[in-house]
DNA sequence: TATGACCATGCAAGCGGTTGCCTAAACGAA
DNA sequence: TTCGTTTAGGCAACCGCTTGCATGGTCATA
């Protein structure tokens, strides 16, 4: 059985009340007895049990990152699993554990149960979650979400790359290079995040450009045919601007079936930088957003939440640009 | 403040233990008092504290799984994420937490901490943080590998697929398509699973047929360096097996550099199906592994661990193959 | 020497459950 | 009616730690 701090406490001769001031150094107690203290713990290789000093405390010591996940693929999910690594790495930090919770289609109960079960102290919630009414039935508990919210009118903090200007970075980086008919393809604009990228390609649009917008199921068969359709109408873009990576394998077959050199007569940009972007052929420019800040300021946001009762904030992080091939025309 | 199991007894004008009985659902209670305290549950929105719950019988009611990260990149590996989700959905249905901790160089301690601290219950952890020195530290504490661990003389329970049998099924179905000449690049013979796929691959081979075998690092420059000095030299193969994805990026960019059309002259089968391997041109055949099977099995075979002190188990799942343009000759 | 200030540590009441033990009521049999 | 059994449900200890309050000892000042 392992020691618990009544061990620690016969060990050293003191009272076990002492052992646990020495423990959370909050309190004045004499070098002697925290040396005594001290060599017992060691001696009894003594552990506190997490468990009791949660109940104690009335805190969970842990927070829960939520996905709303059908099936593996949103595990997958770079954007994810790069956030998710750097939520655990600012958790363990300020040692809070991290529980991960698929809610599938019904998260609002996986929620609900960690937090009325009081297993988290705070949530990170995907925009998928967090509608009004799960917000609002856990009253004002501590959570972020991850991405903007659809809803705009969310009484929450949240944490989001800049979809926006992403798309104004893409759409200037073709203009510099020369492309001058830039389309938009991929993507469905019921989500918040097309919605957004759409406008930034339309406000960097020149002023007498007409926008170009195609929207399709994120699979690669289906961006080829639209892209495809796209490319032999009579006013074709010259340059096109991709809601994911999937849609830009499309568009990279759609072009090699019309004989379509790229970068030279199509110029293409791509949303989102997963792994796949950067080995085909050619290699994808993408807009690229800091997945490992975007986790990081996430987590902190939530820490100041929880241990000092901070307002509502939402932090918008800019997107980059990753110079490839497919937009390379010299 | 949220209601605690005194207010519902109160309400319902029983004593709290009797509350608790009701709960667990271990004990003969007249209709009558049951629903007087289900009403009163519903009254006051109960649910119980889970932190005390486990203080009081001595659980933690989470399961810890351990990455071993440097960077992000481990988390977006789909092996792993593939897994974590089914390890999630298997612990849900259980009514157990996900804890993921990163160790990243020193999950020893990490790991540690978890046990030590009885944040969890029990643990699934990568060959490369399961080492013999851990292992005893923390005693007959129920813990997985997933993943098959490179000591051989290790006493645990762990879940692998089986790479031995992907590489028989792989040189099988090349040999099949009448390839002749079979290759296998890429890889760290320093690591278990890499060895082992290259028993696989020697023990499928024909009986006169030399072995070629070519390691090199896991990124398509290094594979197409590897792979064209292969396919250059007098006695090439006609057929590579890959170690994974990279590697096969790399082989079909030697392959395309030396003019060498695939798969009439050169059949490539991969291990690993990353979404990756779909999308590539042409698409690749490739040794799968059923990811959701393989976090089920490992979740369930701790659960038998945590619940009812079984012995350990050793679990191997075959790979399939799954067919796709690259080994296609017709 | 008496007085108060100060400080290290002991004491005990929680935190919110679980569970072994005990009791009183209910019931059946004689 | 009486006694023995059964059983629903009350009682209280316990899980391991935190923390407000009480206490006794030390020291400086008057």
């Amino acid at each position: 059985m392992a020691a618990t701090i009544h061990d620690v406490a016969k060990l050293a001769g003191v009272h076990y009340s002492t052992v646990s001031r020495v423990q959370n150094g909050k309190a004045k107690i004499t070098q002697e007895t925290k040396e005594k203290i001290y060599s017992a713990m060691k001696q009894l290789d003594y552990h506190p049990n997490s468990v009791a000093r949660n109940l104690a405390n009335g805190l969970s010591g842990a927070i829960g990152v939520v996905v709303d996940a059908k099936d593996a693929e949103a595990f997958s999910n770079v954007f994810f699993s790069r956030s998710l690594f750097a939520i655990e790495r600012a958790a363990q930090l300020r040692g809070y554990n991290v529980i991960i919770a698929n809610g599938g289609s019904h998260s609002g109960n996986a929620v609900e149960s960690l937090v009325l079960q009081k297993k988290v102290d705070g949530l990170i919630l995907p925009p998928s979650t967090a509608k009004p009414a799960l917000i609002q039935k856990i009253g004002d508990f501590p959570l972020v979400i991850l991405g903007q919210p659809d809803t705009g009118r969310l009484c929450a903090s949240w944490v989001d790359n800049n979809n926006e200007q992403g798309a104004e970075l893409a759409v200037e980086h073709l203009y510099l290079k020369g492309y001058e008919k830039i389309a938009y393809l991929g993507g469905d604009r019921k989500l918040g995040f097309v919605e957004r990228r759409i406008k930034g390609y339309l406000n960097a649009l020149r002023k007498d450009a007409p926008g170009i917008i195609v929207t399709c199921e994120s699979v690669p068969e289906q961006a080829c045919l639209a892209g495809m359709s796209m490319l032999s109408s009579k006013d074709a873009p010259d340059a096109i601007l991709c809601n994911d990576n999937m849609a830009a394998l499309g568009v990279i077959q759609a072009a090699r079936k019309l004989n379509i050199p790229i970068p030279q007569q199509l110029g293409i940009v791509t949303f989102d930088n997963y792994p796949l972007a950067e080995f085909t052929d050619p290699a994808l420019t993408a807009i690229d957003i800091d997945t490992s800040l975007l986790g990081e300021q996430t987590a902190n946001l939530l820490f100041q939440r929880i241990e000092r009762k901070t307002t509502n904030q939402q932090i918008l992080l800019s997107a980059v640009l990753l110079q490839r091939d497919s937009s390379d025309r010299k």
